[in-house]
DNA sequence: AAAGCTTACTACAGTAGGTAGTAGAAACCA
DNA sequence: TGGTTTCTACTACCTACTGTAGTAAGCTTT
């Protein structure tokens, strides 16, 4: 019993533009972040099969998938390609260690613009609920500082 | 030659349930985030009449649009209503403070799911390049303490 | 009862991400 | 050399989320 007019008008809608999630800090889905681990792991270039064989041992998956996945990897630039004989061989455009610090970063500042700086203080507030063991961790692996941002 | 077998001719996909975003965090859209800051400063319960004006204000928005949108943020359990009358009045769940600290716990815990533990060593770098002055505030509500979670 | 306000329902658009089928080109093999 | 296999490019579909808004119908008010 509804309307169905919608439409035979315009209703010109659409003001999209301006919409974009505003706190997001995720940066890649689950398929992809599965798919960027394996990338990492490997030490050198990878091919859309041999991912899609790793991905295969755990759970099954058309290799189509993995090399859409893969293609949109490289469009987001956070996967480099170039051609090797008939197929692609991918690798990561920056360490795994760079792309933490830049999602970290990123989840960072967005949470702040838009929670405010309160936000921080629940941050400082997490991080002092790390155990002590695993802080001494983290310590040591800041002082070794090799990232760069 | 290969996939077909997914069975038949129906293929199975939709292997929908472990989806969903990892390191989301995100909790809100836009417009709910900027509903959400009116609802908080209102101090007392509010209307979608109140809250489309004052909406209204800075850009054109339907009246339903912004009711959907309460509606939504209800279901979510950010806000809770109740009749008054006609019409309903929607109050935030929780405090502003403590919607915060929750986001803050689930932006940190989905981090590290996703991203490994590494995620909190810059986290803490990102913490220990806020400037003094501003930690120094940071601090003193922490001190303050009375958020729960 | 007419007019207006408010809600419930429905719907559409765009984005993101998971999933995968097809076609066709290239490589490989007998 | 022609069939088979491999791999890419393209296209498509689905779900979830979010912004946006029109309509119908129920109440309220006058």
């Amino acid at each position: 019993m509804q309307h169905k007019l919608t439409n035979g008008g315009l209703t010109t809608k659409m003001t999209s533009s301006m919409s974009k999630k505003v706190v997001t800090g995720k940066v890649l889905g689950n398929l992809e972040s599965e798919i960027m681990e394996i990338i990492w792991s490997q030490r050198g270039d990878a091919s859309v099969k041999c991912v899609a064989e790793i991905l295969s041992k755990k759970r099954q998956i058309a290799y189509t998938t993995v090399m859409t996945v893969m293609a949109r990897l490289a469009n987001k630039g956070v996967l480099v390609r170039h051609m090797s004989g008939a197929s692609y061989l991918y690798k990561p455009k920056v360490t795994k260690d760079q792309f933490i610090a830049k999602a970290a970063h990123s989840i960072f500042s967005s949470a702040v613009s838009s929670l405010g700086d309160e936000v921080l203080a629940h941050f400082i507030k997490e991080i002092q609920r790390i155990n002590p063991k695993k802080r001494q961790e983290l310590l040591k692996i800041l002082s070794e500082d090799k990232t760069d941002l």
